[in-house]
RNA sequence: GGUGCGUUAGUUCAGCUGGUUAGAAUACGUGCCUGUCACGCACGGGGUCAGGGGUUCGAGUCCCCUACGCACCGCCA
């Protein structure tokens, strides 16, 4: 037996046993003649103590010991002579008998404490050393944690868990696929599955009603730090329900998440807003609720003072920065500069004032005091908050005001990770036009149906479908989405060739789903979950990587493993590939 | 594909308008120390200033290119 007890648990009821512990050697003391040793494994940190009366051998070993050796450690627990009050352990301590070193480590390259000295990119090229460190495995432990309340919620409620094959067909709709060469099949690949969509409402189709599965996804897209190109899904799905009926039980999901991981209850049910109000509010179909600083639409106010810039612009709009009147000119040029970034995008940014009898703007001179009065009511702007005004094409301007809005709520320390504000956007649009190829895209997926009272602009004016979708958003954040599915075989076609889909390109991309709906399709829909972006959420930190055991960097690579990599010639013939040089 | 910031000791960083031998903290090594827990004290080793090119009498410092890292835009049905 290497050990009788972890690291972490012996206390003041143990003192005079004789425990056996095995574990890292975090740190040593030596203070001549004796010697301290913090030993460390996943469940806490215990002190060993060597002193005179030890024998010469352990002295012998204790002197030996570097930082990171993994030895094992005989002895008895005594009560502390100095005890240590921020320790869980810190009442007792373990005098050696006998330290055994099991190995031996070379020096780490960061120290391995709460607060690593080390840089981002080193703790991820070891990363198997940052994982020793508190701080990781807390955030491990609570994914583990969330998973086990995901499983017991789903499973109360009936979802079967279903695994779905990771080796499928490619869809060039959408994100990239990763492919995978099939060998027996020379010149025919596999993709990874984006997400296991058509395969969950095949699920439907066979009957199995309630389903879900947490499930690793793949796309080949550009990194983020709340995005990674494999990721985890909670992924569900549900025959003979309405939007309501999903809407509901994954709202007790939801509070049965955030009262078992966190201790946190909702009073109010979920407030449901209109993706139109989302944009129109908050510039954004992810809105974050955790403060308010709502825009209004001023386009009527603004025009018609000959100031230029609003009488050219489509949309005027803006929000009251709460408290910000005292900013500073220096202040309000940081955000103007801020929103001229070309990240942004803005041309500029008009501020008013609100201060009593005092009200000054960017804009004095196009605007009485009345103006400037009225445009702030309508902002509902209060004695000392701080309009910010923007103007441009609608959805534009709308999305630039968004990042100004997140922005002045960072600076107003408003953006707290402790406090948690959940929404259901619904009413997405059904189709999203895009400038560039000039046609529509399904803003969700083409599997999505429109809400029956718009299906009959599908043909003459499908910008303005609705589709029974609905996002699940926290705190700025999309965490989840998903809709009701076609199940007609019929609509879907209509649906497809909207998309610009020839009944062919359709027949060959989508065929097996086309093909099972012929079979007796119950209604169904479904939603999916980031389980990453999930666990960051309740963690209280932006980024994803955090939470997954080991992540890619910003290019994608695995930096610990150094993947990808260069294949053998041998492993390229075999799958009848050949290479080309990158440009 | 694009924008911004960054790259100096094992690590985290400082290094001003270009000027002698590139510093600090920490880590590491050696010695001393009986109550440390960010132990203390003393001494010591440790640098291709990311790589390449240019300007200059002289470049860690200025300019250009490349590589790498992070954040963001595009992209992510």
């Amino acid at each position: 037996m290497y050990r009788t007890h972890s690291c972490g648990e012996l206390r003041a009821t143990n003192v005079n046993q004789t425990v056996t512990l095995a574990g890292w050697v975090q740190k040593v003391r030596n203070l001549g003649a004796m010697t301290f040793i913090d030993l460390r494994d996943r469940y806490g940190i215990t002190q060993i103590v060597v002193e005179e009366h030890s024998d010469d051998e352990t002295k012998a070993a204790a002197h030996q010991l570097g930082r990171e050796y993994v030895i094992q450690v005989e002895g008895r627990v005594i009560e502390r002579e100095s005890k240590n009050p921020k320790m869980p352990t810190g009442d007792i301590e373990v005098v050696a008998t006998k330290i055994t070193i099991l190995t031996a480590s070379v020096t780490p390259p960061f120290t391995i404490e709460e607060n690593s000295d080390g840089g981002d990119d080193l703790r991820m090229k070891y990363r198997y050393l940052d994982l020793r460190r508190p701080p990781l495995q807390r955030n491990m432990i609570l994914r583990h944690r969330m998973a086990q309340e995901i499983r017991r919620f789903l499973d109360s409620e009936g979802f079967l868990e279903i695994e779905t094959p990771y080796l499928i067909k490619s869809t060039p709709e959408g994100a990239r696929d990763f492919v995978v060469p099939s060998r027996m099949n020379p010149n025919e690949f596999y993709a990874l599955p984006q997400s296991p969509q058509t395969l969950k409402q095949l699920l439907m189709v066979a009957g199995y009603d309630r389903y879900f599965q947490i499930v690793r996804c793949f796309r080949d897209e550009d990194l983020r730090a709340d995005r990674q190109p494999e990721f985890t899904q909670i992924d569900c799905e549900m025959a003979f329900i309405h939007q309501e009926d999903v809407l509901e039980i994954f709202e007790r999901w939801a509070r049965h998440m955030f009262k078992n991981v966190l201790d946190i209850e909702f009073a109010e049910p979920f407030r449901r807003m209109p993706w139109i109000e989302a944009m129109e509010k908050y510039g954004s179909d992810k809105p974050d609720l955790r403060f308010g600083m709502e825009f209004a639409d001023i386009t009527d106010l603004a025009h018609g003072h000959s100031f230029s810039v609003f009488d050219d612009a489509e949309y005027v709009v803006g929000f009251a920065a709460t408290g910000c009147a005292s900013y500073t000119r220096k202040q309000i040029d940081a955000l103007t500069d801020y929103v001229k970034r070309p990240q942004v995008g803005a041309k500029g940014l008009v501020w008013i004032r609100v201060d009593g009898e005092n009200t000054k703007s960017s804009i004095d001179k196009f605007f009485s005091q009345d103006d400037l009065r009225a445009i702030a009511e309508r902002l509902g702007a209060k004695d000392g908050d701080l309009c910010l005004i923007m103007c441009g094409k609608k959805f534009k301007v709308l999305s630039q005001l968004c990042t100004l809005r997140l922005e002045v709520a960072e600076q107003l320390g408003l953006r707290d990770p402790k406090k948690f504000a959940p929404l259901w956007v619904i009413d997405f649009p059904m189709f999203e036009w895009d400038e560039e190829t000039e046609r529509f895209y399904a803003m969700h997926h083409p599997f999505t149906s429109p809400k029956p009272e718009d299906v009959c602009y599908l043909e003459s004016d499908p910008g303005r479908v609705r589709a029974n979708a609905y996002d699940f958003v926290c705190n700025g954040t999309e965490i989840g989405g998903g809709s009701i599915r076609i199940h007609d075989a019929q609509l879907q076609a209509t649906i497809f060739k909207c998309l610009g889909f020839t009944p062919e390109k359709a027949q060959e991309q989508f065929g097996f789903l086309m093909n099972a709906f012929k079979f007796g399709a119950p209604p169904h829909g479904g939603l999916a979950f980031g389980f990453d972006r999930l666990c960051s959420l309740f963690g209280g930190v932006e980024s994803i990587r955090d939470y997954i055991a080991f992540p890619k960097n910003n290019a994608g690579r695995d930096v610990m493993l150094d993947a990808p990599s260069t294949i053998d010639q041998a492993q390229l013939d075999e799958l009848f590939l050949s290479l080309v040089k990158p440009e």
